[in-house]
DNA sequence: TAATATATGCTCAACGAGAGTATATATCAT
DNA sequence: ATGATATATACTCTCGTTGAGCATATATTA
């Protein structure tokens, strides 16, 4: 099943029914930049909200209109566009019921000073999911932090049969007992953790939380967002981290000329995981992704390493399907 | 880039600015069906139109709204159902000028009865996309009528490295000159014959087509649909075939008990290829994705074929990724 | 009874992915 | 100057997967 409707990922709601002209629908971005080896998105509102702004019909595609949107708002270039999904099903606390269809998209730029009315400000994705960063193995806070809270919520199932199917279900998101670690899961792991109770966001505007649910929440690692921002971020970050595999939308990421390694800690940045130099380097050189420009850099601290830039015409030459990077253990 | 935003795959237009309230949206569903073989489509309005409502916010979620829908409808279960895309940039032909945004859905269910107040009925989905059913080889109509048409239209590019780009493309999505066919690119050689006149949708409310074109059109084969729904038929379609190939969600689309030999009917129908047979055989008995009913099928012809069915417990087991099914080459 | 169609099982070669190792060339601390 | 260290670059090996062909078993049908 989708991960998207898992049935028990948000409270049951009966919400008022709406006539098709009462819906308002808005953009809600997820822009991605990778800077000194960390991903970054852009937030705004105290680093609290994705950008977001009411669609407007005015353009050809709504693709064309994020597209414009984005480059006005923040004059940030998009490289690559792609829409997410589309939510109708979210808690608009405090507001006055009006219910908003929010259709997501996915931009990848290269940072810039950030720009806009709306204290626009870049900021490192692990900050939001700090259990999905693997680089330097299994974070400690998932031992520390995760690993009790997902125990209690599997010992608080009805029966035997309930209890060890949610302790199978958390191991094999979370790469707990034999089960390897998938970074693909990444909104699998956000929406277990919501229906756990360890995100903020899942009790937000309930009173009757427990107590010992909030001590569990202020254990919780990350940093929270209003609405169902976080769960779009975390959207975004599993469409890329499949995306990256097949697909050659890193180069979008990178400055015109960077170094072998430079890619590759751009890609271990998004994925969250170490990757193997030298077959990194096969792979990259073998499917002529790149060509040498000719010079080198020295700010890297060793030997000098030879400058590469993105070969544009693969996009035309090979179909938009056959391009392959490799994402494995260290 | 997203093949959904292809910068030319519609005429560019200006629409009327609409205030966020004035914005309607409904639901497109993509059901399908496999019935002896033969992968199929429900339909409604004489075949020519994807089945479709407005959206109502009084669900939990969009896609239990749909699904809701679908089953009070047409009283289908839906095994599986995903979201697919929302367009919000639709011809509107003939109607007042009201915008509509459609959110697209993808469900997996049995063929059954049609039932419905909308003339519902099954179509197979080859007869709207002719030239994406390879199984028994490259059909015959491509050399005939797309090949010609494409050829016609690369020609007409501006200038020499227009014209090749357009004949790079067309060769790379049909697999002309060397290049192998990829089942999974439906959208975009939809989107390709779309950008060069060859699907009536493409000229429809447009009465200055030149008499040229409509020859060309003439010759095009497939079944039409209104509006941009051939459109959303692909973008399934495409889904699916990818989908198929790492998640086990064909086994929505077959009965409790099955052969082998059905179950790879039926993922060639989806493909619109053969697969090897000694090779599909091992991948799903290796993954444990399906285990013997101890009964067997003797309506098949020869020697009775060992029953089977799905292991359902397998989605709990594994990460909802770690599966595949072979499609290669017969 | 032979022909035929399907079911089922086995083998082999080619390729790619993962992992380890070795060498070259720079910077930096002493 | 020199050794330590960090990076860059190249090569090798093994294993599992995949594509493809062949062989055998068991039924129906002419």
């Amino acid at each position: 099943m989708d991960p998207l409707d898992s049935p028990n990922s948000r409270p049951a709601r009966l919400a008022a029914h709406s006539s098709p002209q009462g819906i308002a629908a808005d953009l809600v971005a997820v822009l991605v930049a990778v800077t000194s080896g960390e991903p970054r998105v852009l937030t705004i509102q105290d680093q609290r909200a994705l950008p977001s702004g009411p669609f407007e019909l005015a353009h050809r595609s709504l693709q064309s209109g994020l597209r414009a949107w984005v480059e006005r708002q923040t004059r940030l270039p998009l490289g690559y566009v792609e829409q997410l999904y589309t939510f109708a099903d979210r808690d608009r606390a405090g507001t006055t019921g009006q219910h908003v269809i929010s259709i997501s998209y996915l931009g990848l730029t290269r940072e810039q000073p950030a720009f806009g009315e709306h204290e626009a400000r870049w900021r490192g994705w692990y900050d939001y999911f700090p259990w999905e960063d693997h680089r330097d193995g299994p974070p400690l806070l998932m031992e520390k932090a995760l690993q009790p809270g997902l125990k209690a919520w599997a010992s608080a199932a009805s029966d035997r049969a309930a209890q060890r199917a949610r302790r199978q279900r958390a191991a094999m998101l979370f790469g707990f007992e034999e089960h390897s670690w998938n970074e693909e899961l990444v909104l699998q792991r956000y929406e277990l953790l919501y229906e756990a109770k360890l995100i903020p966001e899942a009790t937000r505007g309930n009173s009757s939380t427990s107590t010992s649910t909030r001590a569990a929440l202020s254990n919780t690692p990350g940093h929270p967002m209003i609405l169902d921002h976080r769960r779009i971020l975390a959207t975004g970050i599993a469409r890329l981290r499949a995306k990256i595999k097949y697909h050659p939308v890193v180069f979008e990421l990178m400055p015109d000329t960077f170094t072998l390694l430079q890619l590759q800690r751009c890609v271990e940045a998004l994925a969250g995981r170490q990757v193997h130099k030298p077959n990194f380097r096969r792979l990259i050189e073998q499917q002529e992704l790149v060509e040498e420009t000719g010079e080198t850099s020295q700010d890297t601290g060793g030997r000098p390493a030879k400058l590469f830039r993105f070969r544009r015409a693969v996009l035309a030459e090979r179909a938009i399907a056959g391009t392959k990077l490799p994402v494995s253990g260290a």
